[in-house]
DNA sequence: TCTCATGTAATTCTAAATGTTACATGAGAC
DNA sequence: GTCTCATGTAACATTTAGAATTACATGAGA
């Protein structure tokens, strides 16, 4: 099954609009992400309406954070990227007429709750701010400056 | 996200296959589950490579259960499906150069390791003889005999 | 040898993410 | 004002993997 890559891209956007001071452009964080820029206004679109971040048109506009790392958690995002299905697999029907499906669907529905259940709490407890610092101690491990364009290569 | 019904769609034939004495044949199934007789066909070959169920061919034959329920976890189920995918959700490149992909991809594995152990786990403790119990208790509720046919109308 | 049922390859359908094109809108720069 | 830059968005195309279908070979009774 393919996965869906947006909270993952979404984050990698975001810390990469927290490296800098100035607004960065669809455009530039598509070539980032190599993806296009549609795409990036297409998925920032969703956390604008929330208010994790700002755009601007014209010279000198783009994309900026509008909240503070400390108060914005992996679970803000989830929930502004509209949620996306968490799990792969699933069942039939919903509410099937046949006694075995349902009792499939029961063990199966508890299970895949409580895996979602914990995936979202544990999504609560990691803010932009907690990933920042690990990125910023990569960093001093690799001794080297911040480079977004480097850091894409290849 | 389109999700993968192999393990709901196994565990209900198995369980149908467990109500009956008789061989059931890939068409008898496939109508009950409202699909086509290659994919169940196809879906319990690999039952069968691993000695879960039996196929015979010609008059009379079909397919059966080759193992007592008691034996069967939905984890062997989930195993012998070729372990499709649990999650929909992921990321991008699994070895990015990127410091900040880097740190976002070590939160997420880990989140997305963990939930994928839990959902592992609980299928190892479900035996197939569980479900069955279940079944059987949904079906002393509803006062009626098993019917294989009325329990996939409409 | 006829029929039934599996075995399996090849093909098509489908849903959802992803990617692309095209163009309208709005904000500076000049 | 108008040119350029950048977002906003609709419409369309591509991709991927599961699901469904078609077609035919194989083998086991009746």
């Amino acid at each position: 099954m393919r996965r869906d890559n947006r909270l993952s891209a979404a984050l990698h956007v975001l810390l990469h609009m927290a490296e800098e001071a100035h607004p960065l452009t669809s455009g530039k964080l598509a070539k980032t992400m190599m993806t296009n820029p549609v795409v990036v206004r297409r998925m920032l679109a969703g956390l604008r309406a929330k208010g994790y971040v700002r755009s601007e048109k014209g010279h000198g506009g783009g994309w900026t954070l509008a909240r503070d790392l400390e108060a914005v958690t992996l679970r803000d995002i989830y929930d502004a990227l509209d949620s996306p299905s968490l799990l792969a697999i699933g069942h039939r029907a919903e509410n099937p007429q046949c006694l075995i499906e349902q009792a499939v669907n029961a063990v199966l529905n508890q299970t895949f709750r409580d895996a979602e259940d914990m995936l979202l709490s544990r999504f609560g407890e990691v803010t932009l701010a907690a990933l920042s610092t690990d990125f910023h101690k990569r960093l001093a491990g690799r001794q080297g400056a911040y480079n977004p364009e480097a850091a894409h290569e290849g």
